[in-house]
RNA sequence: CGGGGCGUAGCGCAGCCUGGUAGCGCACAUGGUUCGGGACCAUGGUGUCGGAGGUUCAAAUCCUCUCGCCCCGACCA
């Protein structure tokens, strides 16, 4: 392909809009476009690079049994209203309404469709198991559309989705998937951590993120893993063994209420009263579906509002405002304690019942209580709801440690059980006759931000390094003096033979200048680049430039494409 | 949804505070000189100053409303 025959607008300076790199790039790089938040145009190069991926995707989803299918982007309400997701997804979903005023969605994701396919046609156990995906837009109302196609509104993914007679079944399908996934990032030119995370609002019993670990700021969201065995979980999910903090042999002390002018936060009232944050314990008072509820946690410690809400069994969960607050405690935000907190239920997390002469809210303005113990107040569950943290040891080896690094989520695997083979009405006949709901699981690969991921984990600051897998062109071919006939004439020369031998080939036959060529090739990230200017032809040679290292090597120019072949293979 | 910021030429920005004929760089077009890591000279074209309303002799500039976009937060007790 001849440069001015495409379309790669790339950008000389950095575009306003981009935080991260990987944004940056795509933008400069002239792949992607914006045209309203969240939503972009693919671009030439983005659009063969988004071949590659599908291509591998598709090869190893065919490879794995599953059969590809595609379903609509419109869906009808009544579908997401038997299955309960019309509220639980609720504003994430793109809705409409059509000329006759039904209510529609636009698919973020296609359990209710694909279920809806299989209860019509499907009968009989001997027809299973069977695994549908596709490969098409999704669209998500994110509220907060963020860094290109990491977080986008309108993007594309890859959703499979299985059915099976029974647990066992399941168990095989999903287990094909995680191989699948594994061969198909590993294709992708990356090592992926296979990560325990929540099931949120899919529904299910258990679930798998597939991170591409980074160290940039890319890196979306936090994981915890062992250093000793193969335990891994996102920040949402990691349970831990907590430190042993030593063991209190403390007599329990009688309460006291303290004068703490002002001292709302952990940090006021450790500093004030000199006291460390592990001898404080936090009272939170959220609002679950409404209705109020205390956690309790140690004062050091994070909670995990995903732990709490998923024991709570409530669709929303948000922090108690101000004025709710002082309603319930009758202090102010800052002061609230557990201690003669009446008409609230209380949960605290079980590191509490541990504590000794803790410190709390007095529900009183300006007034802590120390020398609090749990005889003070009555608990109505102990639970596990703080984050686990790096450092503490592994809850499945019990020996190593967690350690926390970045990643971005590329995959995720859900075992769903019945959750929509039930209210759906998805049902098969087993070998003794007796009618059954699908067992259902769906696995899920966001193709444009796996691309994305590809660049955030690949590129220096001149630009993009593709994996030779991604990579949009093979080879970039760049003549420096379109106007040097000989330049010229060894560069078609070269772009043909590796044409021949059935790699594509990018060639820079813009009447520019050689710097300018060189930077745009940097950024656009092919993994071979072939020079040929005056300087080398004059000694008979080109240069063949490897774009992860940008080793150069000059080669006879007879011999060019043959070792730019060689080159390219042993990357 | 809360907080902050920004909308001026295709892109990046200045001008706004203190109202008075809309600017700079890049890009683009033409000509010339250049030519191995983002050249130079000359000439030229380019604008609903996001939109609506208001104040004023006069609004990019001041006021009100509105739309769009970006960032931070929504794990603080």
């Amino acid at each position: 392909m001849l440069w001015t025959k495409t379309f790669i607008p790339t950008l000389r300076e950095d575009p306003a809009e981009a935080e991260i790199a990987s944004h940056r790039l795509l933008l400069r790089a002239g792949y992607i476009r914006k045209l309203t938040a969240g939503v972009y145009n693919y671009l030439p190069l983005m659009q063969r690079a988004l071949h590659k991926i599908t291509n591998i995707i598709r090869e190893e989803m065919d490879a794995s049994g599953a059969i590809e299918i595609t379903m609509p982007v419109l869906h009808p309400a009544e579908l997401w209203q038997k299955t309960g997701r019309w509220d639980t997804v609720g504003k994430e979903q793109m809705r409409l309404k059509d000329r006759h005023g039904r209510d529609m969605v636009m698919g973020g994701t296609h359990e209710e469709v694909v279920t809806w396919i299989v209860r019509g046609e499907l009968r009989s156990y001997r027809q299973l198991p069977l695994n549908l995906y596709q490969i098409q837009d999704k669209f998500r109302d994110e509220i907060r559309p963020r860094f290109g196609l990491m977080r986008g509104r309108e993007f594309i993914m890859k959703d499979a989705y299985s059915f099976d007679r029974d647990e066992t079944g399941l168990r095989i399908a999903y287990n094909k998937m995680v191989d699948a996934y594994f061969k198909i990032f590993k294709r992708c030119g990356f090592d992926v951590k296979m990560v325990e995370s929540d099931v949120g609002a899919m529904g299910g019993t258990n679930a798998h993120e597939f991170m591409v670990l980074v160290n940039t700021d890319g890196g979306e969201c936090t994981i915890l893993s062992c250093d000793r065995c193969d335990y891994a979980a996102n920040i949402e999910k990691a349970v831990s063994i907590p430190m042993a903090l030593p063991k209190s042999n403390e007599e329990p002390k009688s309460k006291e209420m303290v004068f703490t002018p002002n001292m709302r936060t952990i940090e006021e009232v450790t500093a004030f009263l000199k006291k460390p944050a592990e001898k404080l314990v936090k009272t939170l008072v959220y609002l679950a579906d409404g209705k109020p509820v205390a956690a309790l946690i140690r004062g050091d410690r994070q909670i995990n509002e995903i732990k709490l809400k998923n024991h709570l069994h409530c669709l929303e969960l948000e922090m108690a405002d101000p004025a709710t607050i002082v309603r319930l405690t009758g202090a102010q935000v800052g002061f609230t304690g557990p201690v003669g907190l009446k008409g609230v239920p209380i949960v605290a997390d079980i590191e509490i019942k541990s504590m000794v002469n803790f410190v709390v809210g007095a529900n009183r303005d300006d007034t802590h209580i120390i020398n609090v113990n749990l005889d003070d107040f009555s608990v109505d569950e102990f639970i596990e709801i703080r984050c686990a943290e790096a450092g503490e040891v592994c809850p499945r080896c019990g020996i190593g440690h967690l350690v926390s690094s970045r990643g971005i989520e590329v995959g995720n695997t859900f075992m769903l059980g019945t959750k929509y083979s039930d209210p759906l009405g998805a049902r098969f006949i087993d070998e003794n006759g007796e009618e059954k709901p699908f067992i259902m699981g769906s696995y899920g690969i966001g193709v444009t931000r796996t691309l994305q991921a590809a660049i955030e984990a690949f590129h220096d600051e001149k630009g993009i390094i593709w994996p030779k897998s991604l990579a949009p062109y093979d080879f970039h071919v760049i003549p420096l003096f379109m106007s040097e006939p000989r330049q010229k004439e060894v560069a078609f020369d070269i772009m043909s033979k590796l044409e021949q031998a059935g790699y594509s080939v990018i060639l820079d036959d813009r009447d520019e200048r050689p710097g300018v060529k060189f930077n745009d090739a940097d950024l656009i990230g092919m993994p071979v680049r072939i020079a040929i200017g005056e300087k080398g032809l004059k000694e008979g040679v080109v240069e063949i430039v490897r774009r992860k290292d940008l080793k150069m090597e000059k080669v006879p120019v007879e011999k060019a494409a043959e070792r730019a072949l060689e080159i390219y293979r042993e990357l």
